[in-house]
DNA sequence: ATAGTAGTTTAGAATGCTTCCAAAATTCTT
DNA sequence: AAGAATTTTGGAAGCATTCTAAACTACTAT
């Protein structure tokens, strides 16, 4: 059971987070921001945020989500998941890693990168630096054979 | 200068290609084929293709470069690129290799495995099979400082 | 060759995610 | 509390891609 009193710290918690990082804390980003940045790793769509939005028993334009989303990522609360399906995706998990993702369903499980190591790197080209790296396993269910 | 002789004989040897693929050699694939199956590598989009069939002085819907490309995907003569911005993109480098791209423009090169070594892979979680592994720096063009 | 049929092409409509818009509302500053 | 700047909003617009159903074309068997 969760007190009026734990919502408000919450709140103010989220709110200094937001601070900090220079994104003005209004009321549909405080909300996101209770939603998003609560430590719990996942990878979020527009769709599917506005939707837990109206669960939260909120209501917020769609169009807000999409900027709030785009908001905390400029500001480094989240991150782009720029290799997936035709709907792009938000990471709050911020720490480098990588993903599997089901090639049938979309679904994203991260990978440590603990649990690989890329040996040899390539020249990366004249006038440029590296800006990311992306590894990504696509997976496909095994088929009983 | 290229003689007719020698499109004939391209011709053929794409509707030999196609047919080895078990794809009907209709017009449009043929020359589709012509534009893509010439040993060039390079990433291209269904609009880019349109364009390239137009400069060619044939006529095709747009939707047809789009059946065309997906069926040459299935079919195994092209390879979907799924890395990159928000237009698909298929790759005539048939042979396992990464990506550059050049998160301002879109650009992309071609990293030969050589240039790698993925020491450790991760554990394929159980149930599932690898499809691809897809690996891509994205790259900034460098500030001058 | 010819007819039949299965697979393709076509133009335009439809879809679905995302961005744009201009007005109303909210937040921060003074 | 007022002013200035930023956000939110709902709906319209945009864009790449897919769908649709009718016309067409390539292969197969006659």
């Amino acid at each position: 059971m969760t007190s009026t009193r734990d919502i408000k710290a919450e709140e103010h918690r989220i709110i200094r987070c937001l601070k900090d990082a220079g994104v003005r804390p209004t009321r549909q980003r405080v909300l996101i921001g209770r939603l998003l940045l609560d430590g719990r790793k996942r990878h979020v769509g527009a769709e599917q945020l506005y939707e837990e939005v109206q669960t939260s028993g909120q209501h917020m334009a769609l169009a807000t989500v999409y900027n709030c989303l785009h908001k905390f990522a400029d500001a480094g609360l989240l991150r782009q998941v720029k290799n997936v399906g035709d709907t792009v995706l938000f990471d709050t998990n911020l720490s480098e890693h990588y993903h599997f993702v089901d090639i049938e369903t979309g679904a994203m499980v991260d990978i440590s990168p603990a649990d690989v190591t890329l040996q040899k790197m390539p020249k990366i080209p004249d006038g440029f630096e590296a800006e990311s790296i992306e590894l990504t396993v696509r997976l496909r269910r095994k088929t009983i054979s």
